[in-house]
DNA sequence: CACGTTACGGTTGAG
DNA sequence: CCCTCAACCGTAACG
């Protein structure tokens, strides 16, 4: 294991922390023991060397999720271009090879309104999407760059199972017995050594 | 004093 | 391949 041992700081109290990253898996687990324990929360955040903010922010998000991981950092929401949309900045580029990418999404929000889109709808609804609905200029030439890596069939699913194995877990939060559940998700983190 | 909240400087990763 | 940018991070400090 490379321990790289990352950009390791040391806050006021003594513990280390890598700024920016979430706080190891087995202390986030050790505070929440801690606090199941009925030990108060100034005495985790000193004992264990966390920040108070970090203990409270921890403890609580623990509290309505039932979930000890941090949230899920980085990528971007899902693609507000459902596939008709896309076929259309197909189409509008076929028909007009000279077209600028900010031109055709200018078309697409004018060509949107007083067109209901069921998609849409649904996106908006989800808030998947927001009230613009038109995919990013960016995105736009991304795609039209011949980008077309995506996966054809959107794959919802693996989210839901996320989402769905989660509520599972807040159901437990009302018998706490970390005792002897020792909390193992560590899903393999594989450090795929970036050249950042 | 305990602790909720948030500005800040930082990282991440899908698009 | 590189860039963007919104989501998250923990600390420090305020109230």
């Amino acid at each position: 294991m490379s321990t790289v041992a990352g950009q390791g700081r040391v806050n006021q109290l003594g513990g280390v922390f890598i700024n920016g990253r979430p706080l190891p898996n087995h202390i986030r687990l050790k505070i929440v023991e801690m606090a199941a324990a009925g030990i108060r929360p100034c005495v985790i955040s000193r004992q264990l060397r966390v920040s108070h903010g970090c203990v409270s922010k921890i403890l609580n998000r623990y509290q309505e999720t039932g979930s000890i991981r941090p949230g899920v950092i980085g990528g971007s929401k899902p693609r507000v271009a459902t596939v008709e949309v896309e076929a259309r900045i197909e189409q509008l580029k076929k028909e007009e090879p000279q077209i600028f990418s900010w031109e055709i999404r200018d078309r697409l929000i004018k060509l949107d309104i007083g067109h209901v889109n069921f998609e849409k709808n649904v996106a908006l609804q989800e808030g998947i999407c927001d009230k613009n609905s038109a995919p990013s200029v960016s995105s736009i030439s991304r795609l039209l760059r011949g980008g077309r890596k995506e996966d054809p069939e959107r794959k919802n699913h693996s989210i839901d199972g996320i989402l769905v194995s989660e509520m599972k877990n807040r159901d437990r939060i009302n018998q706490i017995d970390l005792t002897n559940k020792t909390e193992r998700h560590d899903m393999g983190r594989t450090k795929k050594t970036r050249t950042r």
